[in-house]
DNA sequence: GTGAAAGCGCTAACAT
DNA sequence: ATGTTAGCGCTTTCAC
């Protein structure tokens, strides 16, 4: 059997509550008694169970951080930026996975509610409404912060990137690099992210008057191997495209993969840059161009903010936008 | 204030027990009563509180992955083969990053105590001693696995991959395409699967008769900027050199970026086999030949064999293996 | 088949 | 300053 608080009573001849009140320094405890307690817990090795107390106060200190996926060097960092902040506050860190499937996502923040953990972290998987009703009636009973992939139709304190103007920015990257028919490469146009990266894309292309042509905008789809087929036949079947946004890290991958098999060099006939934030940018054949998104302050924030609602309650919803920058590198010189 | 199992029974004028037992599908419960309760529960949205019951049959459903980072291929995959079998199984998945740091990693094995997880699935951090006190006391408390990263002298169940014999075969590799001049770029040579490849090295130098020159291998740090100066300096001075296995994934990086500043051709001048998880592996430049473990496998490995412990108590200590696989890629052709 | 009551480990009134 | 007691939400004997 575990040592408990009521152990070290009994051992010390004292009552639980002196014991209890020891260990959350109370001050109506003399500094005598606190140190008798505090030394004897610590030669017997005394944790106190976390869960026992969460009963009363209702306080795990846990938080869940729910992803569409691990393997990704943006989630991955944001996790880094999360738990940063999760360490100095004392909270543990749950993670729950989607892969992107809506259903998975609604039964895990459904699961969230028993109270398993204090507040939620999440990055929305596509397919998920933004105005998710199961998202909006979570957030009501527990505290939950959007980041990066958002319900913008919930009204919840979210941090994102400015992905409509990071987009903008690298279609006139390439449009100054000589690009004239540019495509982008959409990853589920539901997602905030594509939303808005595909706004900034239009935009541009409207303002410096290359025409928008629907053709150019690649529905994608979660399949790897289908996207491989889809974008091989694209690329064979579309060659006066010259430029490309990928608009999600794997879909940069798949062009390379892609281009190398249907012989198109990058830059000279097709200039690439993509959303990623893949630390082997630099190193690929040719160094690919990023829009690289602040994931670790990201998750700081987020989890920052996540604390501050927790530990006082006042919640103030607020929206904020860190800056995503685009690192030029040889896919688009 | 949420629904609880009291409110139901109140409600519906019947027992906490009643109701407790007709959620636990208990056969001393009519199938009248327990459809009502069913029924009644799922209109007002109950949710059970994991951790009520847990204090009496002390079982979160919890489980602690504890890690050195997350933000690399190999960890993020196993995560990935963890989560795969925690959600068929009803668990749910604490991540716990030690970022390489015995006294982080020791402090939170020693909260683990507290039983806020059931068991335990850990990597160690390079510096912990192969029989570290607190990993085999812990283990003692809690169901504890260790899976790539092993405390060799510590007595509880593996899971590991073939490091010497796959790090044996790359030495092998790069013999066979014609390096005579191997060195080893060693990670911390304290962790078992560094001391591990490092004797696979070792043994193959020995086997086909290259010679073990001690000053090829090279002790690397923690730090990423002191590494590339070490690497530097190492490829500079050493330009007999004309292979080299880098014993993690970040190793390999480092070496392709100073090559890149020293303008050594790989694989003309140099040839570089990696272990590492890298899904760009193949689109670097040149392409990387890897020593690729199973992540997800492993993973998915020690999570069942971590649940099977947990679901029947009978804990009979195993050591499983499971293969690494050499990718050949340009930078060894 | 159903209910009453004790108790898991801890906190927080409320005494003393 | 220290002790008593009543829960937190649930499970689990043990009665009925």
């Amino acid at each position: 059997m575990n040592i408990t608080i009521r152990k070290i009573a009994k051992d010390l001849r004292i009552a639980v509550s002196t014991v209890s009140k020891a260990f959350n320094d109370s001050h109506e405890i003399s500094e005598e008694t606190k140190q008798k307690i505090l030394e004897y817990a610590a030669s017997v090795n005394y944790i106190p169970n976390p869960y026992a107390g969460s009963l009363k106060n209702r306080k795990t200190k846990n938080i869940a951080v729910v992803l569409p996926e691990v393997a990704d060097s943006f989630f991955s960092n944001s996790i880094n930026g999360i738990e940063s902040v999760a360490v100095t506050k004392g909270y543990h860190v749950m993670v729950y996975l989607t892969h992107e499937n809506p259903a998975r996502e609604n039964s895990i923040l459904r699961e969230l509610r028993s109270g398993r953990a204090d507040g939620i972290l999440i990055s929305v998987s596509t397919g998920i409404a933004m105005d998710s009703a199961m998202h909006a009636e979570v957030s009501k009973h527990i505290p939950l912060i959007f980041f990066d992939r958002v319900c913008e139709g919930i009204d919840s304190t979210k941090v994102i990137t400015d992905d409509f103007e990071s987009s903008y920015n690298a279609v006139r990257h390439l449009i100054l690099k000589g690009s004239r028919n540019i495509a982008f490469l959409a990853f589920a146009e539901e997602a905030s992210i594509i939303r808005q990266r595909l706004a900034g894309f239009r935009k541009a292309l409207l303002d410096f008057g290359i025409g928008s042509d629907e053709n150019n905008v690649v529905k994608c789809s979660q399949n790897d191997a289908e996207n491989f087929i889809l974008l091989k036949n694209f690329f064979s079947c579309n060659n006066k495209v010259d430029g490309v946004i990928a608009s999600v890290e794997k879909l940069a991958m798949q062009s390379y993969s892609v281009c190398r098999d249907l012989n198109i060099v990058i830059p000279d006939k097709l200039r690439v840059v993509a959303f990623s934030n893949l630390l082997t940018a630099a190193l690929l054949n040719p160094p690919l161009t990023t829009v690289t998104q602040p994931a670790f302050e990201m998750g700081r924030t987020a989890a920052n903010l996540l604390f501050g609602i927790l530990e006082n309650k006042k919640h103030k919803v607020e929206s904020i936008v860190l800056p995503s920058v685009l690192y030029e590198r040889d896919s688009t010189s």
